[in-house]
DNA sequence: TACAATCATTTAATCAATTAAATATTTTAG
DNA sequence: CTAAAATATTTAATTGATTAAATGATTGTA
């Protein structure tokens, strides 16, 4: 996995080494939780292979989780970019799109960490109360609900929604629905994609039928 | 808060102080948890307060968060009596009667933990892969959706909702949704009760409405 | 170039959960 | 009633994240 950003140029030394460092943190620490796992990768043991202190790492990320959520970080941007191009192609029905639309969160999640690991994000994002965290997660949800607004708004502009669906609520419910298949399916070991994608199919039915043409 | 059970006669001296302690150990821990908060209060501040070392407690909870969950446990034993009532009383709605159910769920969760403690114990249930929580956590889950499911069926035989209803499918849904407004309520200091009930009736809706009377 | 002010990194300490080893208590069989 | 077996409890490590104190490097300025 590529590093995130490179270090631009007319920069003093240590704005410069500390991207370098960053990223070779982040690289490490990528590699050594999706093999070892979250609780049996001590940050000493990252810091060892890129040979710093452990307290280093620690003033880079502020915390252990807090280097799980910079990793999260790269994989939001990613995805973001991906959703994007979303409601432009054309869909045969409402419900395929909406699916479609989970289907690139999903990929993209597990591209790039373990199930494992997700598991430990959620949790965190949870129970981290004031902190970055969990603000930087709301954030990523709200925009993420956001394309999904556009996706129904484009889709009710094409003729497969009708013109009195009530898109706000659709949206907000739609959005829900998608966000707990997911946990669900980190949740779980033994789930399958597709039948993960067959339940949230189910869900989005029932909320979009009643106005789909 | 009252000791879950009463240590029956017959029983070794060994049973009877076991259940005794556990019992003991739960009241203080259920006060300081819900006082200290979960991180700030120590296995050992518990045990000094019940006059056992901290290594006791643990042997008998397995861990800090088995200690938690203990406490669930008491919780969840409440709420499913509550609950089991439910579908006798007659509702005007079937939203309404739906609403009901979550209402329950949300007040005897608040009556008993406070939501930062939730918010540990939902991350718990998240992240502690196999081990029993996981597993006891999904059974409450099940059953909670079992009990959500005979509300439809009360429903639709009293007419509150069309014979054609998809009573499987909507239970699922249903219950995915009122799960994910709970992890809401919870994971938010500000959301009030009505906002959080207002959220779920609009999601509700969107469900219940086609195949309502 | 030199030097003070900043900022980074490291080494040394703390703190709390968990585990291991040692000790004590109950129970049970004779 | 008593000693071995079974079970509980405690005291003594261990471990790993976090924090504090000490040390070192870089920058901006005269």
């Amino acid at each position: 996995m590529p590093a995130i950003a490179s270090p631009p140029r007319k920069m003093g030394l240590r704005q410069r080494q500390k991207i370098e460092r960053q990223n070779l943190i982040l690289e490490v620490a990528q590699k050594r939780f999706s093999e070892m796992g979250y609780v049996d990768t001590t940050i000493e043991s990252i810091a060892d292979e890129v040979g710093m202190s452990a307290v280093t790492v620690f003033n880079y990320f502020g915390s252990k989780v807090g280097l799980l959520f910079a990793l999260v970080k790269e994989s939001d941007t990613r995805l973001l970019a991906k959703l994007r191009t979303l409601p432009d192609e054309g869909h045969e029905e409402a419900v395929e799109a909406v699916a479609e639309f989970a289907h690139i969160i999903h990929d993209n999640a597990t591209t790039y960490l373990t199930k494992r690991l997700w598991r430990r994000v959620l949790a965190a994002s949870i129970v981290e109360q004031s902190s970055e965290f969990r603000t930087q997660y709301k954030e990523l949800d709200l925009e993420l609900q956001k394309q999904l607004g556009h996706l129904l708004v484009a889709l009710q502009h094409s003729g497969k929604l009708t013109k009195d669906a009530p898109i706000v609520e659709m949206t907000e419910t739609l959005f829900m629905l998608q966000n707990s298949r997911f946990v669900q399916y980190m949740s779980s070991d033994t789930i399958s994609d597709a039948e993960a994608d067959k339940l949230f199919r189910a869900d989005a039915s029932l909320v979009l039928e009643q106005f789909s043409n």
